[in-house]
DNA sequence: TATGGTAAATATACCGTTCGGTATATTTTA
DNA sequence: TAAAATATACCGAACGGTATATTTACCATA
């Protein structure tokens, strides 16, 4: 039995998750927390030392559910191309169609609003997209190396395109609410990839 | 010469844009306001009734700034796809890459920021969002009675992903601040055009 | 299995500061 | 000199955070 310090430390991840991907860091406060928690400040402040503690703990539990939901049955994939595909395709039907979060990508809605004010936490973000960037990178020379696509491509220019869509639809779908421009955007950049064929 | 209340009111939404674009609407102060204008509580109250009035009327002023940018030279483009790739190229090179704002794309930024929390704002944005992207779409499809390009295309859908990749740019330029991120994007985009030609 | 002691967990009350906004006084413009 | 523009002083509420009191959970021992 897992103590109930614990079980009310990830209480309050669970819900200070919820509502950050909805109103965002800064307009959340800390008794929006409680009011979700049924908490008092001291039943917080036991477990956090201050709001941005918070956000640290939140934005690794969002990572690991996003992490869980767009590399699921990934890596049984052979071809690097369809790992791709598959990847890009987990990230939209599934991580932003199954609405992981309730307000659409936390990572780019937290990106957007930190960034230009809170340069130490928009830093820990462009670590963790730019190693996603990255990853295509790795996987569009393998393809290459596998000869399955056309030599000579700008694999750093490819991988940032992919990253840039998908990131632009997340953006858009969390306003909109509408699947088909997950499906669209999925479908566009399949075409995209199988043009990158040899 | 324009009265002096004119002035500082227009003084009010210069510094008013560039607080928003950069720090975000819910982390600008009214005192910071005040603090980049020189002013006191009277002087700003006496030409907005309210933080939210400031958000408009800057809103109306990015609009204009931002349409004067992306739609430079280009009416006088026939070519309805030329038309496009200039479009794509002012609004990634010189709206985004001239720094029209401090913080980045402020519609991109107050649309992720806004949405979920104020609707009626980020309702108010999304019409110009759809706007733009109907634009396209009207384009590509003089683009298809001049025979320019491969029939029986879904204009909706293309229309929408160029926004969104242009918009997905926005978003990363925003934190790297790196221009080759939007020299990739719009050669990207426009090897994705040269693509739909017949 | 019941219980008592203790540390962990949580509640309460309060801190100084800042928030958006207003009423009124003063200054500046035309 | 009248009106427009701006400054000053203040409002209640909410902010993030802290010190201290109280309750609850848990485990060793009987």
């Amino acid at each position: 039995m897992v103590s109930k310090g614990i079980r009310t430390r990830q209480l309050i991840i669970d819900k200070s998750l919820q509502l950050f991907s909805v109103k965002g860091y800064h307009n959340t406060s800390i008794n929006n927390i409680l009011e979700a928690t049924s908490l008092t400040k001291g039943g917080l402040y036991g477990h956090f030392s201050s709001k941005e503690a918070i956000w640290y703990a939140v934005y690794y539990e969002a990572v690991r559910r996003w992490h869980a939901v767009v590399f699921k049955g990934v890596s049984a994939i052979d071809d690097p191309l369809l790992r791709i595909t598959k990847v890009i395709e987990n990230d939209l039907m599934h991580y932003l169609g199954g609405h992981t979060f309730d307000g659409g990508c936390y990572f780019l809605n937290s990106l957007v609003e930190l960034s230009g004010q809170s340069p130490e936490m928009s830093r820990h973000m462009l670590r963790g997209f730019i190693r996603f960037s990255k990853l295509f990178q790795l996987w569009l020379e393998e393809a290459e190396t596998k000869q399955l696509i056309s030599p000579g491509l700008n694999y750093r220019e490819i991988a940032n395109f992919i990253f840039i869509s998908v990131n632009g639809a997340a953006a858009l779908y969390a306003v909109v609410k509408d699947d088909t421009i997950l499906q669209q955007t999925s479908s566009q950049l399949n075409h995209y990839l199988q043009q990158l064929k040899r």
